[in-house]
DNA sequence: TTGAAAGCGCTAACAG
DNA sequence: CTGTTAGCGCTTTCAA
């Protein structure tokens, strides 16, 4: 029933491969006979059948992107990005979300043997060793965004200096007691966060308070950056006593505002008790007043399918790296103005 | 280099054809042969080439979802319930992001003609009559998710319910000057919550007052429902002067939070001066303190898609409807205390 | 049960 | 410049 190249050649009087040539504009071709393979697509409403295509090239115009999708606005940002890019380039998108349960190992085996997509984008989560190796072997393109491997590309944000910066706003703020809420540190970005941390609270030398620093690692969830296990934590940061801190680096925003919400529970303010500092910026932050930490998450999104398609356009080799500035945006969540320092330099 | 069909057929010492039927699980096979394909699959970690199969059955295993990307929450979560079915029936999703600048169309004539997916989800967006009777005609499964068509497959929600329960809510707090703010009307939600503002008027018999019903058709952005158009509505309101409503029933959150700023901006306070009631219950809608209507996102994204794989597996005809039921949410922005009341009965 | 062979709709190499 | 033909990797008759 529907039309095919046979069709269109037929009725055009040519054969298949000169239609073909007509469909991938070839520059061998006639003016004339050009018109005539176009009339005769335009009369019959042809369009090539993607599937075939892709078999005969072996090639998909389609990439994976495999992305947590339960945090928010982080990822919708991303997406959106991503998607920018992808519909200028004429590229469609395969979304793999991954949740607790459906393991991410299940994504990137499919997108590596079904043959589906040119290349895939991995948000937000690590690849083990025996995968990158895979990916290398089979030369399948792969980028990482907000994650990071020694031997692939790797699009991430400079957390090390984010986490300085939001530190360093409320040493400067005042502070000297300081805890940091973190995300499970098997997250890569959780241990970078708390180098930052550790790093400006060693440049002016303010010793590192092992109490003063709660890692989510208690929490079921993936890793940790959620509400519930920022409101834990900071419970267990009053519950200190008098010893409690003054100020808090929470490592994301959603974590930050189960923080704010323990703190209300009990009886005290932010930031008259206790400062916050969050790190993403997402949506809800503008709304709470959160001091925190933006990273260019759209942008990164874009970048990341340059890459991408670059890399499936030409077999570049693996090993790049992009690492993005963040900036500083204050809140009343620390007793400051609203404002966007920018970032170190 | 990848391992095909062939290399697995010799490795077990049979054709092909007997590996497809090994992989197809067909029963006309000896457990014996079985064991033994199985066997070389395993040891050759083959695994079928996905873009051949599609060609060859004709069948993609894949779907299109057209969404609007920009409004955020809503989608996302929508997202969330048809990626958890998806993955379950162990489809893929080709994701379609519409914004302002490219056209709904191109996406809907892609998924037509391209044979490339399966079937498409139209979230949010309406559909031209000429695109409907196209996708009747080619026997392309689609479904319509918040948005109408007569002649297609509808997952709504109840839009006049939901406005009539948020309106209703003003007037049993006491309400009687109660506006409302609408998105463009040519918008069909728009146009039912409009319906659902109206006949609980009527029922109470308030009449209708022009003043005090504010369409967002001056914006730019496709459909009304934002942030500034929902500002300069409620501007419009409140330049009313005296005559201005003590109530509004706006018709989306988003736009509920601009027409807030607004009223703060104009130096009143949301409830004492003017209350507010919204419609979708995005997550900012819990931190503002919004009341508004709550819509089962995630259980209409997963309905959308187990309607839509069930017309791919058996050709049923179209017309299907699932309409569902909203509930109020009230918070702090109209005066109540922290409820969810039920819906109509 | 199983193997051989004919497509699925297209691209691309090869002649002419 | 253009037609012919051999695949791309699989499914699915059709015989055996």
């Amino acid at each position: 029933m529907p039309v095919t190249i046979y069709d269109v050649a037929k009725k055009a009087g040519v054969g298949i491969g000169t239609v073909s040539r007509v469909i991938n504009d070839s520059p061998q071709i006639s003016e004339c006979t050009k018109k005539r393979v176009q009339a005769a697509i335009l009369e019959l409403n042809y369009q090539p059948h993607t599937v075939a295509q892709s078999l005969a090239r072996n090639k998909t115009n389609t990439i994976a992107c495999i992305i947590p999708f339960f945090t928010g606005y982080f990822f919708v940002e991303l997406l959106r990005g991503i998607q920018n890019k992808i519909t200028e380039y004429k590229y469609d998108l395969i979304l793999y979300s991954v949740d607790v349960t459906n393991k991410k190992e299940h994504f990137l085996q499919k997108a590596l043997k079904e043959r589906k997509v040119d290349g895939v984008l991995l948000v937000s989560l690590e690849i083990t060793k025996e995968f990158a190796d895979k990916f290398i072997k089979c030369g399948t393109p792969i980028v990482l965004v907000d994650s990071y491997h020694p031997n692939l590309d790797c699009i991430t944000v400079d957390n090390v200096e984010g986490a300085y910066l939001a530190t360093k706003h409320l040493i400067d703020s005042g502070y000297q007691k300081i805890a940091m809420i973190d995300g499970q540190l098997k997250s890569i970005p959780a241990r970078l966060r708390l180098e930052g941390y550790k790093k400006v609270l060693q440049h002016y030398q303010i010793p590192f308070n092992e109490n003063y620093f709660v890692a989510c690692d208690f929490t079921q969830e993936a890793d940790g950056f959620n509400k519930e296990a920022g409101y834990i934590a900071m419970c267990r940061l009053i519950d200190l006593g008098a010893e409690r801190p003054r100020a808090v680096f929470v490592s994301s925003d959603i974590q930050a505002i189960g923080a704010i919400q323990a703190i209300k529970d009990r009886n005290l303010r932010v930031p008259q008790d206790i400062a916050v500092v969050g790190f993403d910026d997402i949506e809800l932050a503008q709304f709470v007043g959160l001091t925190t930490v933006r990273q260019p998450m759209m942008k990164m999104g874009e970048v990341a399918v340059e890459r991408l398609l670059e890399k499936i356009a030409n077999q570049t080799t693996n090993g790049f790296r992009r690492r993005f500035r963040t900036e500083l945006v204050v809140r009343e969540s620390c007793g400051g103005v609203n404002t966007v320092v920018k970032n170190l330099n």
